[in-house]
DNA sequence: ATCCCGAGGG
DNA sequence: CCCTCTGGAT
């Protein structure tokens, strides 16, 4: 585990969110649309959602039809327009319109799970509340045999236990980052993994997910 | 054709 | 546990 935090660290030393934003509400935001998604797309979406819904009470009152229409390019447009303005409703509703600071909080609001809250929680207010398991973590930590668990929670209890603290958030920044550059779903290019020589995968053949 | 920095509902 | 929502990228 040690080797695989250090050539990650060396690998990939800005362990920064992607997602624009300029206040949590706007990372909350850009999070919920951020599913199925790339970054890149809810980043050319969310400065023309932001113009026009720049906070919680901004888009509490929004019209549903005209907030799909800015989000329609991110996918599941209806389902993520809904929620954002019930996000935005439950917000101004239970926290005087501003971002809670914990996880129970977080994914009661409408679009929010636990991945989404994680992300805001260790991003915005440097809590390490859990490790963020999105598919790209997920991937990566049973290819590396971290876990054997295609659930993400218990993927997660499995990470939590393997990670000191501190390395959490930054551990799955990392592997976001790893996931989408070297070691993807369909096609990982293992000839160029700083990872390789602890894979169980390499040279195995087979996904090591079977 | 298959997957993507998910979440809600049955 | 499964299904559905959805456009975009590969």
């Amino acid at each position: 585990m040690r080797t695989v935090l250090s050539r990650l660290k060396a690998a990939y030393p800005v362990a920064e969110c992607a997602l624009h934003h300029e206040s949590p509400f706007q990372l909350l935001a850009a999070t919920i649309l951020s599913a199925q998604c790339t970054d890149a797309r809810v980043n050319q979406t969310t400065p023309a959602l932001f113009a026009r819904f720049p906070d919680a009470p901004a888009l509490a009152t929004a019209d549903v039809k005209e907030v799909e229409t800015l989000v329609q390019s991110c996918g599941f447009f209806r389902s993520k327009a809904k929620n954002l303005v019930g996000m935005a409703t439950a917000l101004v509703e239970r926290h005087g319109g501003e971002v809670p600071r914990r996880l129970e909080d977080l994914v009661t609001l409408p679009g929010v799970g636990r991945k989404t809250a994680n992300v805001v929680l260790g991003v915005c207010f440097g809590i390490a509340e859990g490790v963020v398991v999105d598919t790209h973590v997920g991937r990566i930590s049973r290819r590396l045999a971290f876990t054997t668990e295609s659930d993400a929670v218990k993927a997660e209890r499995d990470l939590c236990e393997l990670l000191p603290r501190s390395r959490w958030v930054s551990f799955s920044h990392r592997l976001i980052l790893h996931g989408r550059s070297v070691c993807d779903a369909r096609k990982p290019r293992c000839g160029e993994c700083v990872l390789r020589s602890v894979c169980p995968r390499v040279g195995v053949g087979g996904t090591g997910e079977e």
